[in-house]
DNA sequence: TAGCAAATTGACAGCGCTGTCATACCTGAC
DNA sequence: GTCAGGTATGACAGCGCTGTCAATTTGCTA
């Protein structure tokens, strides 16, 4: 049979109840005995046994992510949050649950419903684009579980990590201002996604700061993936007056930009100049390799997991965590033609 | 409170030791009691805790997916088979858990170890690469743990799901002789997996039924990334005599090797036909779209996922399913210039 | 129509841990 | 030296289910 906590118990001295303590970094405990019972557990390799820890202590050790599987078959940019929390998971020993929904669907809160009285996690991380569906912040409120999100569009209250897009769009604009870029063109991602607006007002601080007037023209709706970078790209090189730098709303559409120019005959970084936000592993791929935003996203998913569970011990001092960017200046931008 | 196992016995007016045998579908139940008990619980809504059943069932109701993330920084093939598995999961109120490993590491088996002391997850899937790890074969007989895999290299008497991949490719590369291709090249993956393997096989298998003789200058290595298809195609494209179709062992590759055509000046597909395997989202959203194999991992992990939960069930009849694979014609192959 | 095996149902303990509360111990103030 | 007021430890029940085995009912056979 496996050591249960009674063993521990025996070995050390103490009562069952004085390993628990110990086990759960409870107060009262002197720290000759914490130190005797810490002995015990490594010697005889203690494991315990989460199911036991559930049902007495009425907590599951368990944390769940949900996010949206609607538009985006399998994105590289979920996985790498999963990743992160994973990560905070494991090394706190908690297990990670995941709850792919569709903000669509009508069963949306019963599918949340299912997933609380299902498995009772002890608390979930929300990522985008559902980190600010007020339906289901009310109903994780209701039912009294706790969480923590990626980048919310929201920041009043909220608990978790974001990352200041706007400011590291400007950045980028002002990366391209510059090399001397006057006509600079936007891709803007889906609607009504923080990401876009953030990335949008970003790319219009710089224009203006810069004293540049914005063409509409210029400024093309697109919508994250691939071929909408391409069509969007497209619309622009054939304008007249064609943009010597095209900003895109994020890697895959900036890709798709690339692709478009070799379309057009137009090299890059010469005839014209791309760049992104993401950082994908893709971009770096690509040749020339892509000037983009790093968004460390497994990074932010492992935070957003780790401000939950701090939140979970009592320790929840943390709120909203900013994390920094940092602009990766690659081959696919250079100086104007 | 909420509504306990109890509370169903009493209601259906049986005892709870015969709401659990319904509950966990066992036999000598008559129909009419069935029923009853059945009702019950979806009048109340029963929803049996897991970490009471874990805890005095022996069992989980937990599978982990193992996965190598070492290569790999969030690959989709891989999100597509967790995908399918948690669909098969979440159809047999299973929930699934995830453990990356990197096959380098020296504390691999450790960390398997740990998972299964830890959270003694019912069985396992296994995803390529490590599918054939035979350590990890060989732990996980000795801890008891069954296993199911998805792609195994060695198809003996493992369980789990396969695609003919040698057939696929010999079938695209009969596609592209069909239309009139003679000197066709290849793109091999990583060398040692499975995946290369076959994929070269069938290339090979192709040639030498059409009586063409393999010409070692059109096969060339590459590494599944897309870079390594830019790399392996500029090679390809600087020969004297050119190949007029490529066909890369997957779809990142053949991205790059349609990339490299258009720093070539080659138009696809009218001076170079080119196809890949695996149907990735990309794929499609290419142009041209790409022409390839449509490996559907999203299934696979399912029906992976399936197989186990029926081992468990003991109901294991099935051994390794094959899945039929399909051509997805695109415009990226044409008839030969 | 009794008699026996098989099918059905239930009583009860216990899975491994934690919550509650009682008890033992210790400190310093007077 | 005594006692209040804390701190440290332990006894014990019970979380919600299932395994074991005994009790009861049913279906057949002779």
């Amino acid at each position: 049979m496996r050591v249960r906590l009674e063993d521990v118990a025996r070995k050390a001295g103490v009562s069952p109840k004085t390993v628990s303590r110990v086990l759960n970094d409870e107060a009262n405990v002197t720290d000759a005995t914490r130190e005797r019972v810490r002995a015990a557990m490594e010697a005889m390799d203690y494991r315990p046994n989460p199911s036991a820890r559930s049902l007495a202590g009425h907590r599951s050790f368990v944390i769940a992510m949900l996010y949206d599987n609607n538009d985006n078959p399998a994105s590289t940019y979920l996985a790498e949050i999963q990743d992160g929390v994973l990560e905070a998971c494991d090394a706190h020993r908690y297990s990670m649950m995941l709850r792919p929904l569709r903000m669509r669907d009508s069963d949306f809160i019963r599918r949340v419903d299912a997933l609380i009285s299902d498995h009772h996690p002890d608390g979930v991380v929300l990522t985008p684009p559902i980190t600010d569906y007020a339906p289901l912040l009310k109903r994780l409120r209701e039912l009294g579980v706790p969480y923590a999100s990626v980048s919310p569009l929201r920041r009043g209250k909220a608990l978790g990590v974001t990352m200041d897009e706007q400011l590291a769009a400007r950045a980028m604009v002002e990366h391209l201002i510059g090399l001397g870029h006057r006509r600079i063109a936007h891709v803007i991602g889906i609607a009504n996604h923080g990401a876009s607006r953030w990335r949008l007002a970003g790319y219009r601080e710089a224009m203006a700061a810069a004293g540049l007037t914005e063409d509409p023209a210029l400024v093309v709706q697109g919508a994250f993936t691939f071929a909408s970078g391409v069509e969007a790209a497209r619309k622009l090189f054939s304008l007249r007056k064609r943009p010597t730098a095209v900003f895109a709303a994020n890697d895959d559409m900036a890709t798709g930009v690339m692709w478009a120019a070799g379309e057009y005959g137009l090299k890059v970084p010469q005839d014209v100049s791309v760049c992104g936000f993401d950082d994908t592993p893709l971009s770096r791929q690509l040749w020339p390799a892509l000037t983009t935003v790093q968004q460390p996203s497994r990074e932010m998913g492992k935070i957003a997991a780790e401000q939950l569970l701090a939140d979970l011990r009592g320790q929840g001092a943390g709120r909203l965590v900013q994390i920094p960017f940092s602009l990766q200046v690659r081959g696919s931008t250079a100086a104007a033609p």
